[in-house]
DNA sequence: CTAATTCGTAATAATTGAAGTTACATGAAG
DNA sequence: CTTCATGTAACTTCAATTATTACGAATTAG
């Protein structure tokens, strides 16, 4: 199974649109992402539809966050981009007549809900803030070290 | 991604192996679990690795279980499996040299530590046995509304 | 108005890893 | 020796993300 990374892109994506106070193009957060910039503009649209980010086309455009960086956590993030499936294990059948697969997937549905629970209880728990905030510590203390 | 069911497949056969003392051929068990013989033989191979199944070859052969089922936890399971990766979510880079990604990862590769650890312990609280029982409730309770 | 820039999006291919299949070798029981 | 079952290699299929190509639509500048 290929890992979904779009958390983790729309993140860095964020994160460097909070460092800089212009719109940034899709082809700029495609290059600092190293990836493609139509894949930047899909990913980001999802972020838009959620009132998270606002793009203005033609020349001078780009992409902006139209949200205030502390009330905008990991799990709204994650619901934007249509809460993916968390999980690379699951069961091989979700409707079973058969009693013992039953059992096994209560015991399984049952760990997998509490972990789920429990991540995106993290997610809730993390701003944008903090993370701009993480930012910019290690990148002072990286200039302190020279 | 495909999801990895493995640990479901294998709790569904070590769980029908655990109701009859007799060796089941990977044909039975394949098809119990709508899958290939070869399928089977593969994933079980694992488990024999472990030291959690037995097999032996030509007529009146096939899979044993050959551990207590008391001892083996749906962890020791997941490890014989080769601990695959729990989430389908993740970073894009592992190694970024990137600040912002690594503020991003760490948070992430937090928050995703944390819940892997608590499917993990939960994992390692579910014993064959108790799975075992919990079908046999099952099976009792539809037998009585009949 | 025209040209350049940038997003919007559809369609398609590449990639990745599990699962399925085919084919054949190996070993045990009768 | 024949049959039955596992052991495995090689290959194909399948599902889901990601990448790419292509083109349309909107906005700004001159």
């Amino acid at each position: 199974m290929k890992r979904d990374s779009r958390l983790s892109s729309v993140l860095h994506a964020l994160l460097h649109m909070a460092q800089q106070n212009e719109p940034m193009t899709s082809e700029q957060l495609a290059a600092c992402m190293c990836t493609n910039p139509v894949v930047v503009r899909r990913t980001m649209g999802l972020l838009r539809e959620a009132g998270l980010v606002a793009s203005e086309r033609g020349p001078s455009g780009g992409w902006l966050i139209s949200a205030d960086l502390a009330a905008v956590t990991l799990r709204d993030l994650h619901e934007a981009l249509g809460e993916p499936a968390i999980f690379a294990i699951g069961n091989r059948n979700e409707t079973p007549e058969c009693l013992v697969e039953q059992s096994v997937n209560a015991a399984l549905d049952g760990a997998f809900a509490e972990a789920e629970a429990l991540l995106l209880e993290r997610f809730a728990k993390v701003t944008l803030a903090k993370l701009s905030a993480d930012f910019n510590r290690r990148h002072a203390a990286l200039r302190a070290r020279k």
